[in-house]
Parts: structure tokens; C-alpha cells; sequence
DNA sequence: TATGAATGAGAATTCATTCAT
DNA sequence: GATGAATGAATTCTCATTCAT
């Protein structure tokens, strides 16, 4: 289920040639320099176009206006985001459910870090935009790739199964955008994510309990 | 440890009189309503200054440019929140650790549902702003105050009282946060809670254990 | 009947003060000014507000875009002009219908032509813009009072009134711009006029004739 | 006399091959769609040519700018509207005077109203370009052709030709043209055009009148 | 002191035109 | 020749801020 981007928000052409693809790759890049450099509120289009390297007109032929820039962006981020839980929660199939949260928790964990400045920028980036379709359906993927998951697991009651998953998520999700704000330093945040995962594990034997 | 304002961002006059109070009062409220209607990057001074039922100059005389109007509102806003949550973690000293993080959650929850719109404003108004040095005084004095409260803990294990401290914050934070995003429903937002306090506890009993 | 302005088109903010009406003139005649020097397509905002000797900012104050800036302009001449109309259709009730017709033509000959560079410019504008509205309101009104001119006519058979009134009109306003289109001289201008007031005239007699 | 085109508005190339004729056919049709879909100030190049589905670049290898293909525009239709009347005029050669005026007022009501949509694209073309000179070139045609016409008249006064003549292309032009501003029904129109004949003939009686 | 009209730098967006493929 | 991606000057419009009244 591809997310619907709204009419207003969609990109005017996908690239077709090889040269087309390099400048909007180009561009993303410099959207998310700029952001990082500058600052969300003062990202301009011209700013991006020239760090891109290009001229403004060359970026208004693919996306209609600024906001379907940064929307395109996120989704693109989103994309890629949602594709790894789903490759991470497939791969755990049939494993205890502590060692699922455990991958999780590394999976989302780590994309985050890979490239730490994408991330802080596409935390900013957000302001400037009602991109709450877009957190949906990444939202939607999460939950059903991790309610699936959670499933297969033999030491698992599946009652809660929603409920849980819902929490999972938004702990594990809202913990990590938090530890992003205090910037916290390589020790600090080896031991939170240690914790992280103590606390998801107690959540899964609070419910698995009346099973055993 | 009040945060220190940097002058440049400072209010031109702090309210002598009634009528300053009932002004400045109008123009806070105006913002959030502005915030919330129209959104951050369509918050403009007119605006604020028309709902407010204010003239765009009358405003210029309580805050020297746009920033220091919503920098104003978020530190007011986290002072009072600080505040809760510095009575919260005052009146659990000598509890148990458990009824302490649970006192904590229930008042950061309370604090941030009582008036969800201002809530979302103010999450809407970060990118308006540099505020770091708002966010991290007030982390400052949460986490003082919190680690104060859990060190008069009876049964807790002193010794990581700082990493301790520092996750249940970042978690419970960034779970609050991102509740926020996703909209849930009443129902989902008690289990959510629900499963908080559960973790919460789970992470303080994983330490405290050896301790017993 | 003031003609329904849509809303889009409508002036941002009337004058309330003596500056304000002063600034709005000054536009106005600067937009004539430009139109005349420069033509309809290289009329820009910029331009006009630099020949009114105002700032950008001011006009935009005042009209929302430059449409609703050239609206208002004819809007303003029109309004002036069928109220011309009005007045000299209802000065000749009761005479002859020859004289009425001729100072029909007088009238409206004379106000295009008073200001020739006003009507030159404002018959350029047109095409920038979706005045049918305006046009119809304006018809309506010289339709009105024409009708009701005639209708006073003791020597006119009152069946196909419309029908004459429109066939009047319309070769009258035609015929006036395709002069303005052609540029006369002087002795040519008046020698078209006073065919134009024979053709009138014979108009007239070809459906009194019957009444005779 | 054909109108001198200035070298500046001049294609850059005639048809030489059945193919590019087809080509100009076509993006002289997609200019007059465009035209009359969105309006003279937002027909572009790109627009054009898409609608006549050949790339912007051929399309500059018929017309050197934009300005030029408008104006090939209006000097295709002028021609053809020209050859018409001239036409039209000289099978008249020695008819009643009064006859001729119908024939000619027959003549641009049917070239006018054949292609209404055109008749109206062009009209509203007109602020694209200073298409002064065609428009003279054109008056000075039909002039020419109308004046020989009447001049032939076994029933008309000779000595005021040129005036008459004047008069009543300015008439029937300008009454045309308004005509196409109100949209006139069906039956209106009929009685506009039966009203115009009348008016036309009474100026042709005025003066030949003493003749008799 | 309060007002709101005026300012103008700055941002977004368009579109005629070119030129590498 | 034909194509259509790239260009960037030109234009419209916004909005924080000032200042005369």
C-alpha cells in the first residue's frame, strides 16, 4: 500500500532519464544540507537549488512548490524507513518474542544513527509541513509489520497483540526522537538503549505471563 | 536554575500593571490559536496582533521580534511544567520507587492533556525557534528534580540513579510526544499509559534487584 | 444595484483616512500611466507602485493581487460612466426620441473622449483580466436607463423597446471603441459621429414609422 | 497591399513540405484552444505546444518567439477575413448601394461568427502583441475594397465616399465586435444584425438623398 | 502610549528561450 | 531535425518591522 500522496503534494515528473535522476538525488541532498546548515525556517528554494548545484527552474520542473519538495524527502526517508522494520520483523519469524523487540529496537535504532544529520534534518523539516498522511501510513506499515511479527512468536499470548504492538511503537519510536533532542553522548546512549530493551522485554512478560 | 534567557530574546518589559498582565495574557493565548488555526509558517505578527485585538505596534512594545514572542511562550510554558513537575517529584520523597515514577508519569500525562491544543502549538512552534537552550534548561531541572526524588527512594539502588534517570525522562517524553502524533483514541491512550507505568517499573526493578 | 464584486477580486481594505485615499488615487492613475507608457503585458506591480511613488507593500495593502488592482480600476470608470449615462438619459424624459438618441451619443462620446488616454488604457487592460462581470453590470445599467429614456419618448412605438435599446447601445459603445481603435483626426471623428446620430435616428423612425 | 510584417515578428521559415504545415496548422489550432481554455496571460509556449504535441523546441523553429507566433496568428486570420470582404465587394460591382452595404454586413457577420471561438480568441490575443500595424494593414484593405464597391453604386453620391465608407466599416466592425462582448441568444443577434442593415442603408440614403 | 499605514528586502514561482543529446 | 531538460531573469506577493500621527 504505497502512501497516497495528496494531489497538491505530488512531485510534477518522476525522472527518465539517467541525468534527471542524478540532479533530483542531487537535490534531496542539498534540501537536507541546507536544512542542517541554515535551519528549517530559513530554507529557501533558491538556497537548495544552488548548493544542489542547479538552477531554481530545474527543481520547480519536478516538485510544484517547496512544500512537495520536503514532502518527497520525508517520503522518500519513509520509505526506506519502513522497508527495513519490514525486512527486520520478517527476519525474526518464529523467534522468541524478547529477541523480536531486541531487533527492533537495533533495526529502528540504527537507521536512525546510520546518518544521524538526515535524521535531526527530517526532525526540523516536519514544521514546515502537514505531513501527517505521511506519518500514517508509515505508522500503519510499522504496526502491521510488527503485529505480524509479534504473532509468530511461540511465547506470546496473542490477545493484546494490538495494543502491544501500538506501545512498543510508540515507546520505541518516541524515545529514540527524544534521545536525538538531548543530544547524548556515546555512553549515555548505549546505556538508554540497553534499558530501552529491558523495559519493551518487561512489557511482553507482563502480558505473556498468564500464558505460562 | 532559571533558564537564562539571552537578551536578545528577552521581553521588552515585564508587566507592572494589570493591564500590561491582561495584554500580554491575550497575545499568548492569540499565539497558540494562530498556531493551531493556521499553522507555524503561517503564524504572522499581524495575525497574532488582530486575534489578540491588538495593534501589530502595541505588541512591538512587550517583544522585540516575532522569536522572542514564541520564545516567551515556550518558556513560560516550560516553567510552569517544570514547576508540576518539581512539586510532583517533591511530595513522593521517601516512597517507594514505583509510586514515584508512576506520580511522574500521571503528572507529566496531566500536564500535557489539560490543554492538548497548546500541547500541539507548542510541538507545531519548534521550528520557529532555536530553543535548544530552553529544552535543555528545562531537561535540567527535570532531571535534578527527579534524580533528587529517586535518590529518597527506599528501595532503590543508588548507584545509577543518573542513567536511571535520564531513560525514565527520555521515555516517557518522547512516549508523551509521540502519543501526540498518532491521535489515539481514549481508550488506547489509557492502555498506553497503563503499559508506561509498567515498563517504568520493570527498568527500576531491574536495578534495584541485586539491591533486595 | 452595485455590481457583485467576487470575492477574490474585491479590494483588501477601503481608505479611512485622508493618507490612505490620497495613496489610492495616486495607484490609480499610475496603473493608467503604465498601461498608456508600457502596455497591458509589461505592467507590473512593481512599476506602478515605483510611478505612484508608493512601496509594493503599500498596494498589496490595498489590492490583493494585481487583478483585483485593475478590477477596481474599471470598476471605478465604469461606475462613473453609467452613473454619466444615467444622469443625461434622465435629463431628456419626456422628449423626442431623435434627441434623446443624440444626447445619448454626446454623452458617451464625450466621456470616452475626455479623458482619451483613460478610455485608450483602460480598453488595453481588459485583457488581462476577467471583467464580464463588470461589463454585464455596467450594460445592465446603460440598458436601464435607456429603456426608461425611451419609454418617456412621446414619439416612439414602446413594443420592441429592448430590442432597440440593445441595438443602440451596442453600435453606439461599439462603434466608439473601433474609433478609438483607428485613430481619427479630428474632422473624421466628427463627421462618424454625425453619421452615427442619422443612423440612430433612422433606427428609430423605422419602428415609429408603423405608430405614425 | 499585403502588411509590411516587421522582419522581428516574421516565422522563421514558410512550409516548404507537407509535414510542416501540418505542424503550423496545428499549432496555430492549439494556440486558439489555449487561448480560449486559460486565457492570453497564461498561454505559454510549453502550453502550446504540448496541446499541439510537438516539443517546444520545434516549435522555435517555425517562430523565433512568442510574440511572433501570435502575431502569425492574427495575420493568417486577417488575411483570410480580408480576402474574404475584398471577395465579397467585388462581386457587388455595380449593385444598388444599399444591397451592397447588406452583402458586406453578411459577409464579416458570417466570417465572424463561422468560428466564433476564434473570432474570440483572437480578440482577447490582442494584449500579447502590438498588432497595430496589422489591424491598419487590415482597415486599410477592407477601406479599399469597400470604397471601390460603393464607388461603382449607380445610386449613390460619389463626392463623400471615403467618409461613408469610413463610417460604416467603423460601425459594423465596432457593433460586431461588441455583440461578441454580450453574448447575444440566437434571436437577439438576428435582430442586432436585420437593425444594422437598417442603420447602414439610412447613412447610404442621407447622402445620396440630394443626388435624386 | 497606542495605532495601523507604509516600507522594502526577501521569498516563491513562472516561463520564454537555449542547447546538449 | 526533433526533443525536452535546464536555465535564470523577471515577476508576484509576503510579512517583520518602523514611525508619523
Amino acid at each position: 500500500m504505497p502512501p497516497a500522496t495528496p494531489r497538491s503534494l505530488a512531485p510534477r515528473k518522476r525522472p527518465r532519464q539517467a541525468r534527471a535522476a542524478v540532479t533530483l538525488d542531487a537535490v534531496f541532498e542539498a534540501t537536507i544540507q541546507v536544512l542542517l546548515t541554515v535551519g528549517p525556517h530559513r530554507l529557501t528554494t533558491t538556497r537548495v537549488a544552488e548548493r544542489a548545484g542547479v538552477s531554481v527552474g530545474t527543481m520547480y520542473q519536478y516538485f510544484p512548490h517547496k512544500q512537495a519538495l520536503i514532502y518527497a524527502l520525508n517520503e522518500r526517508y519513509l520509505e526506506v524507513l519502513a522497508e527495513k522494520i519490514e525486512i527486520a520483523c520478517h527476519a525474526q519469524h518464529g523467534m522468541p518474542a524478547r529477541q523480536m523487540v531486541e531487533a527492533l529496537i537495533e533495526c529502528y535504532w540504527q537507521a536512525k544513527t546510520e546518518r544521524a544529520d538526515v535524521t535531526r534534518a527530517l526532525y526540523r523539516s516536519v514544521a514546515e509541513l502537514d505531513n501527517e498522511a505521511l506519518i500514517d501510513a508509515f505508522a500503519a506499515r510499522a504496526d502491521a509489520a510488527t503485529t505480524a511479527m509479534l504473532a509468530s512468536a511461540p511465547d506470546l499470548d496473542t490477545r493484546e497483540l494490538e495494543s502491544i504492538t501500538r506501545t512498543l511503537l510508540t515507546v520505541i519510536f518516541g524515545t529514540v526522537r527524544n534521545a536525538f533532542e538531548r543530544s547524548l553522548d556515546e555512553a549515555a546512549a548505549r546505556e538508554l538503549r540497553r534499558h530501552l530493551a529491558v523495559m519493551c522485554g518487561a512489557l511482553l512478560d507482563s502480558t505473556s505471563g498468564p500464558l505460562a
